[in-house]
DNA sequence: AGTGACCTA
DNA sequence: CAAACTAGGTCACTT
């Protein structure tokens, strides 16, 4: 007979981690679902990896346990169930049933305890037992036969606990943990535990002592009077944590061993529960029939040529594009909605049409996209303009709540409550499986999305209106939209040649640094490989790791960095990774974007940022080398396309801190910029109190990263890393600076009340972003959700006020009739290729329009340059 | 598909 | 106490 192996989940743990770890997901009923599908991966993986012979979850059975007639605190200030999560619990509890799972619950006792007794009696019966939870607790059970997993990140990531891991990560026995706990407390479980002791002191504490007991009979020996002080007078208190901390192992349970066979799951009941949650790649994995949805008839007509009464007033477009790149890929064909009809217009009809031609290209003809840019750049393929465009699906909802963007016109549809379109990936497959289905079901798909803009059109901009962000949709993103795809189809002419020699350089110049680290290294490994550098720097070579990741040692730059002195490899690998990026990134894979006009043509992302931002990908030019000299070269590259033009950029100086002056109204910061002052030397003037001739180039650069650090929602820790000072030297710092900038400081305090009040923090422009992490009980979540409430408005105004300045600059260059083309937008940077010709009103009006599109209470100042490339752009 | 490293504002 | 400063994208390696 083969060995036993009993998995005992803990069944609400599990649930509240599932719950939290996904986004809401509803089925059609309304029903949310996204801890029984979380719950459901989990066990789904957890059986597949551990082929259990035995299986139990194990629930919490009530409010009241008898830790609560030791403590009656216990587990108190906790917040009560989301009630989306409570409606899910019979539906987890029919999954496991229909999996062949055992359940149990025993009246005042919890599930760690159920689990405790039942991992006792396998492990004394030499059975394996493996544990699944996401409370950390549990891990006292560890031991021989035990091992304890604890859900890391997301909800099939697992972190196993047995008494060698735990002895490596913590250094003491598992049964220790329950002293640990005693001393430290519990914050989510309300366990006191000691004042003042947190994890570092109570490990300090245990190695030294070994137990809670052990620790109050060598009293007298523990120096650190504060302390001392702490223990002695908590005492009682550390008992009693120690107790609740401790869990039961021998709780009256009714279930044993034997009680808990695993004979695999009924499949049949399953793939029905499966149906009724919707979970339907689940089924397809199951070679089940997915459900086809049922979606509202409509009437879809393709047509074979466009009629002058299919087209009217007001319609709304969806373009359907072969994939994601609307620049390269092919066009599949046109979707036409209005409340009368639904069209479908194959490519070849749309692109012959004149009548077609000439309804898109009529101003006075209101017309609501699904994806207004990706529009205006496919239909100009075709050789046609859109013009008219009144409203977009994809830039509205991402103003409403830029969280909730996948730029799907089904998951848009879906959160706004219209169920009348399928997923792209429900027809055409995901991955390697995507294929185009046949002309009908296409023709279906994409009318239908038309027809989800036409009915989504007063839906969303509702939801503007109630938001007040009527003007900011209209007045900003959607005139923005054009012009970024303009941008976009026109491209940058990209030298090959240039990159190409940079390239050569760069090959001759890595293969001899590789050639000196194998010799250092007395092997030829990859460098490239984290893991394998790992094990020739820090065991064969013997220097000390400073830091460790997940997956091994950390040889990231700031650590090697450290480590300079300790060997010269190091020098030669950081050399080498600076190189090879450029190399494979810069020349490698900016090469391969030059299309065949000898342009790279990157796409900006309008909706994806929580910021306002934009981002630029295949390939991103927000990101090209210039920090360092032997990079920035690659920018010697994107040339103007036009013979004897050149390249203009403009860039708005300390645009953050001056965005941060006017909204905080902090009144020295204000007058700074009024008297065109250095700003990090005024900083520093007033952070180390001296005049300005006494500030040194430490002090200012000093003052630089305090005002990076205030821009980024400051924290000690940050601070103290980019100074390389202490973490005590780092706070000092920063309250220097909040007393010295009274309104800055009061702007923090407002941001995050503001955001922990309406849930959200705005921008200038009445941008929103949605903080819901801001009231978390975890510390890091919270924490992250406190600086983002600083910065978001910080950055997003600063976006806004590039984007609105992007608008005025193509309203000028049209006025004045200028050839000057935008070509980029780098966050507080625009580019531009120009005849020279133009280069004198260039020079005049590029800032004048970047400083004056908004009036704040401090002056916007533009830097610009010009030259034969953007690197000569300096 | 996820992770670590590194490039930008 | 614990964890650790904003917003992004791409590459190579690994699983």
């Amino acid at each position: 007979m083969t060995k036993k192996k009993i998995v005992l989940l803990d069944g609400n743990s599990l649930a509240y981690r599932a719950f939290f770890a996904l986004p809401l997901l509803t089925n059609d009923k309304g029903i949310h679902t996204n801890a029984v599908y979380g719950f459901t991966m989990m066990l789904e993986t957890i059986l597949d990896n551990e082929k259990p012979t035995h299986v139990l979850v194990a629930w919490d059975a009530g409010k009241t346990t008898f830790r609560h007639s030791t403590f009656t605190e216990y587990k108190g200030g906790r917040q009560k169930t989301p009630p989306e999560l409570s409606e899910q619990f019979p539906y987890i509890r029919k999954l496991i049933e229909a999996f062949g799972i055992e359940q149990y619950e025993l009246d005042l006792y919890e599930a760690d305890d159920i689990i405790g007794t039942l991992s006792r009696e396998c492990s004394e019966a030499k059975a394996e037992v493996v544990i699944i939870s996401g409370d950390k607790d549990l891990t006292q059970l560890a031991n021989e036969q035990t091992t304890v997993c604890i859900t890391r990140k997301g909800i099939t990531d697992l972190e196993k606990y047995t008494p060698q891991h735990i002895e490596e990560k913590y250094g003491i026995e598992p049964l220790q943990i329950i002293d640990m706990k005693g001393l430290m407390g519990d914050a989510s479980d309300n366990i006191p535990g000691v004042p003042g002791i947190g994890e570092k002191t109570a490990l300090k504490l245990l190695k030294e002592y070994g137990s809670v007991e052990n620790v109050y009979q060598s009293i007298d020996q523990i120096t650190a009077k504060k302390m001392k002080e702490n223990l002695v007078t908590n005492k009682e208190q550390a008992f009693m944590s120690k107790e609740l901390a401790t869990i039961e192992v021998h709780a009256p349970i009714e279930v044993s061993l034997a009680d808990l066979d695993f004979a695999g799951r009924n499949e049949e009941e399953v793939i029905q529960l499966y149906k009724e949650l919707q979970f339907n790649s689940l089924l397809e994995k199951l070679d089940a029939p997915v459900e086809v949805q049922h979606l509202e008839e409509i009437e879809i007509q393709t047509v074979d040529e466009v009629t002058a009464d299919m087209l009217t007033d007001t319609m709304s477009i969806h373009v359907e594009i072969d994939g994601d790149n609307y620049l390269s890929a092919s066009i599949l064909g046109i979707g036409l909605s209005n409340e009368t009809n639904t069209y479908f217009v194959p490519t070849n009809v749309a692109a012959s049409s004149a009548m077609l031609k000439e309804w898109l290209e009529d101003h006075a003809t209101l017309k609501y996209a699904s994806d207004s840019k990706s529009a205006y750049a496919a239909i100009a393929r075709l050789g046609m303009e859109l013009n008219g465009t009144d409203f977009d699906l994809m830039l509205a909802a991402y103003i409403v709540n830029p969280s909730f963007s996948t730029g799907e016109v089904a998951e848009i549809a879906r959160s706004f409550g219209y169920h009348g379109v399928k997923s792209d990936e429900a027809v055409f497959g995901k991955g390697a499986k995507r294929s185009l289905p046949d002309a009908e079901q296409l023709a279906e798909h994409v009318a239908r999305k038309a027809h989800a803009v036409w009915e989504l059109y007063p839906v969303v901009s509702k939801q503007l209106e109630e938001n007040e962000q009527q003007e900011l949709f209209h007045e900003l993103e959607l005139p923005l939209a054009k012009i970024l795809g303009k941008m976009e189809v026109t491209g940058v002419k990209t030298d090959l040649d240039v990159l190409q020699t940079i390239g050569q350089q760069l090959s001759e110049r890595l293969a001899l640094i590789e050639k000196d680290i194998y010799e250092m290294a007395g092997e030829k490994f990859n460098i490239n490989s984290p893991k394998q550098l790992g094990v020739i720097l820090f065991e064969k070579i013997g220097l000390t790791p400073i830091k460790k990741t997940k997956t091994g040692y950390s040889t990231a730059a700031d650590v090697l960095e450290k480590l300079e002195n300790e060997h010269e490899i190091i020098q030669h690998i950081l050399l080498y990774r600076q190189l090879g990026k450029l190399n494979s990134t810069y020349i490698d894979g900016l090469s391969k974007e030059i299309h065949e006009d000898g342009k790279i043509h990157t796409r900006f992302q309008q909706a994806l940022t929580q910021t306002g931002r934009l981002s630029s990908i295949n390939p991103n030019l927000q990101n090209i080398p210039i920090r360092l000299e032997e990079g920035r070269k690659i920018r010697a590259a994107f040339i103007p396309s036009e013979p004897e033009w050149i390249m203009f950029a403009a860039d708005y100086s300390q645009i953050e801190l001056r965005v941060l002056a006017h909204i905080s109204q902090d009144e020295k910061l204000i007058e700074a910029f009024k008297q065109g002052a250095d700003i990090h030397t005024k900083t520093a003037m007033d952070v180390f109190g001296v005049s300005e001739e006494d500030v040194d180039s430490n002090m200012r650069r000093a003052a630089k990263a305090v005002n990076f650090g205030i821009v980024y929602g400051i924290s000690d820790y940050g601070l103290s890393q980019s100074l390389n000072i202490t973490r005590k030297e780092a706070g000092e710092f920063i309250d220097t600076y909040l007393a010295s900038f009274p309104g800055v400081k009061q702007y923090m305090d407002d941001s995050i009340a503001d955001a922990k009040q309406k849930g959200y923090v705005t921008t200038l422009l009445n941008r929103r972003r949605y903080l819901p992490d801001i009231t978390s009980s975890n510390f890091n979540l919270r924490s992250f959700a406190e600086r983002t409430a600083m910065n978001t408005p910080i950055q997003g105004t600063a976006a806004d006020i590039i984007k609105k300045a992007m608008i005025d600059m193509d309203a000028r260059l049209e006025k004045e009739q200028l050839q000057t083309r935008m070509l980029l937008q780098v966050h507080d940077e625009l580019i531009f290729e120009a005849p020279v010709e133009e280069l004198e009103r260039l020079k005049e009006i590029v800032p004048e329009v970047m400083e004056q599109t908004l009036q704040l209470d401090v002056p916007l100042k533009v830097d610009w340059n010009h030259g034969k490339s953007w690197y000569e752009t300096k």
